[in-house]
DNA sequence: CGCCTGATTGATAAGTATCAAGGTCGGTGG
DNA sequence: CCACCGACCTTGATACTTATCAATCAGGCG
């Protein structure tokens, strides 16, 4: 029968194409923070309850305030953690890559706390709130790294805000693209516009601040277009002030 | 004999005082939001270790850097915990007052990572560092709140961010005013300086705008040589944009 | 080719810090 | 008891940082 000649292959390639996405599910949980220390067998247990989703550039993942129904960790592709102020700007909080978590530490609240959205092309693993709290339950060996995680985030927050009460916003912009840089590496395709969000300034200024340093040799002369080069970034580490004090 | 007749009541008298002491401390842990759910009889377990020690005004009961050795309930009197800047500015994230923790949220790292000192007569509850590690792992317990306050301080300081970026100086101000008067009352004892560090900003501008809510009768007149009075809280609270949007 | 997004530069204005100069009150020592 | 001193408060003038507004430019894409 003809049917039968042809079912067979289709049957094996869709076997094959569950079995790689789930390779995949894998890999990318196995690489969050959080559940490092965990043994393969757990994670392919919450694998199973993770959906991949694919979203195009621009586009809104969830929105603070909205009831929070899944939880998020990012497989590949940038996306922007922000949250809006009241006088409508935005301050972008992280910017999440591959195996980073959404809202790993947005434990409290049944809603989002922040916005998330892609920055280009983008896809995640999204799994049910329900399943995600099932499963920081049963293995309560997370427990230990999400405090460590939240711990270090409260840490970071407050440098934050010492940093915008004591900085200036040449700093704070210097900042943000040298720990940009030091995560995704010295290309980073972010708008200027996504940079002042990251420093919580306006475009125009990201630009001014850009400029001189594009006069130091700092950025790259291939800038622009929705893309930021670091050319010197020991020159540029050089710049950051540290508020360690001593180390 | 003499010496019998005179000893007895003071042993008595000591005895009688070192169970005050532990009561005291007793009660101060319970209240510590930390140990909420823990019975009374593992309170007492801590409270053993615990040593009560007195500052007066002005006091440094630590400083960010130095290595955390202990653990910190204040039991009586007002702690300012607060960072410096790079740029000798002074951010007070916090004024702790009976049953607030100092540090307790430090988790990760050896060393205070804020400063803390006295802004009146205090007296404190200090832990060895060791004891109070112990006493966490032993009550596992306490992970699930201390992931409840880590999670909700993480809220906190992130929120202080969009405020820093967005808000302008006297509402932040207003907002600080606000936040202190719900928790201490509406009778302040602060001076201006340090309500401007709490907001960020400077003792002129604290003033400035502190005369202006006197003019509106939201302060009163009877502010002045450290303290602040605040005779009408609903306006006040009016006042405050809310950045929650959606309630 | 024309539109649209993002980059860029300049001019201007607003918000705050900074600097300066008293003023007030409470405590302390002669 | 009084005078002084120091800590805190207050107000004004000025400067600086950065946002805002406006205009132009460059490149990608339908």
């Amino acid at each position: 029968m003809r049917t039968n000649l042809r079912e067979k292959p289709r049957e094996d390639f869709q076997k094959y194409n569950a079995e790689l996405q789930e390779k995949m599910k894998v890999d990318t949980l196995r690489q969050c923070r959080l559940f490092r220390g965990l043994s393969v067998d757990d994670i392919k247990g919450l694998s199973s309850h993770a959906a991949m989703v694919h979203y195009k550039k621009g586009a809104s993942i969830f929105e603070e305030g909205n009831p929070a129904d899944f939880f998020y960790v990012v497989q590949d592709g940038l996306v922007k953690v922000y949250k809006g102020t009241s006088t409508g700007k935005i301050l972008t909080f992280t910017v999440a890559g591959r195996g980073d978590t959404l809202n790993a530490t947005a434990v409290s609240g049944d809603n989002y706390y922040m916005s998330a959205q892609t920055l280009n092309e983008v896809t995640v693993l999204k799994i049910g709130r329900k399943s995600y709290q099932a499963f920081l339950t049963e293995h309560s060996s997370i427990a230990i790294e999400l405090i460590a995680m939240l711990s270090s985030r409260l840490n970071r927050e407050c440098d934050r805000v010492v940093r915008l009460i004591g900085e200036d916003v040449e700093q704070r912009l210097i900042i943000s693209l040298f720990t940009l840089a030091r995560k995704f590496g010295t290309t980073l395709s972010l708008t200027r516009e996504e940079l002042a969000n990251c420093a919580g300034t306006t475009t125009e200024t990201a630009i001014r601040v850009l400029s001189r340093l594009k006069k130091q040799g700092i950025i790259g002369c291939a800038a622009g277009r929705g893309g930021i080069i670091i050319s010197d970034m020991a020159k540029l580490h050089d710049l950051v002030v540290e508020d360690e004090g001593w180390i």
